[in-house]
DNA sequence: ATGGTAGCCCTGCTA
């Protein structure tokens, strides 16, 4: 069984992609974020037609995250991670979407964007990642397979970054931050990709601008966390960065992940 | 503090 996280940024302008890179994949679950679509405008047939059951919530006009599962793991069952809102209530912003695949928990997840420092979004980031955090240990008790695959909008290590100097001060890469992202580990959960996929210089997102990609200056921050009972069923992982590259790719590379049996 | 590119809500905002 393989499993994946991609961040597609717009899934209706990387359609194409999208299909091509799931044929020549064999995965059997895709997470997805930053679908830029409501789920009016999202492409469910076209998936549907390569196999997949498919779930998504778009909350919003820029994001939106979405589940693929294999037609015959079992029913996709969308429930959300209860999270603050940004704003006042009854806006619900979840940017988590579950389903149950296999027999995993399996969620998506698009971490808030702090934008900088002494933004009100990074308060709000880190909030939710608290109450994340909080959905996460429930989903990893009893000896359950749980992973939660996404984008964070986190480095957690310097080597996670093309140069610490840059990030200095910036999002991504703040004590607070990090402490957010440990408290997902604390929650019972393991990254399983970086073992198989050492640094430094291992990214997963590099920026459209500045040739950034071409000169290797990209960041780490798609993970693939889960419990025990997850884990240890991980034969390897890898970072296709191959599909970043040229005319149409998106900013972040799909993070693929074998389990056995 | 800016600019670089991409995608949408499209001459502004978000990443």
């Amino acid at each position: 069984m393989r499993i994946a996280t991609w961040n597609v940024n717009s899934i209706r302008s990387r359609i194409d992609r999208v299909e091509a890179w799931l044929q020549r994949s064999d995965v059997d679950v895709l997470a997805i974020q930053e679908t830029k679509a409501t789920d009016a405008q999202f492409p469910f047939e076209r998936l549907q037609a390569l196999g997949y059951e498919v779930a998504h919530h778009g909350f919003n006009h820029w994001n939106g995250v979405a589940i693929l599962s294999r037609v015959g793991l079992g029913a996709v069952t969308p429930a959300f991670a209860g999270a603050p809102a940004w704003g006042e209530p009854p806006v619900v912003e979840a940017r988590a979407l579950s389903a149950t695949c296999g027999g995993i928990h399996v969620t998506s997840v698009y971490v808030p964007n702090g934008r900088n420092i002494r933004d009100p979004h990074m308060e709000y980031k880190l909030s939710w990642l608290e109450a994340l955090g909080a959905q996460a240990r429930r989903w990893a008790a009893d000896g359950q397979q749980a992973v939660i695959m996404g984008d964070w909008n986190i480095a957690p290590q310097d080597d996670d970054v093309w140069s610490m100097s840059y990030y200095l001060d910036k999002s991504h890469v703040s004590p607070g931050e990090r402490a957010a992202f440990q408290g997902i580990l604390d929650a019972g959960y393991v990254d399983v990709v970086r073992p198989h996929t050492p640094g430094p210089g291992t990214y997963t997102y590099w920026d459209y601008t500045m040739l950034a990609f071409q000169k290797r200056r990209g960041m780490r921050i798609d993970f693939v966390l889960g419990s025990p009972a997850f884990a240890e069923r991980v034969s390897g992982a890898a970072i296709d960065r191959e599909e970043r590259k040229g005319k149409g790719a998106s900013d972040h590379a799909p993070v693929v992940v074998q389990l056995e049996a």
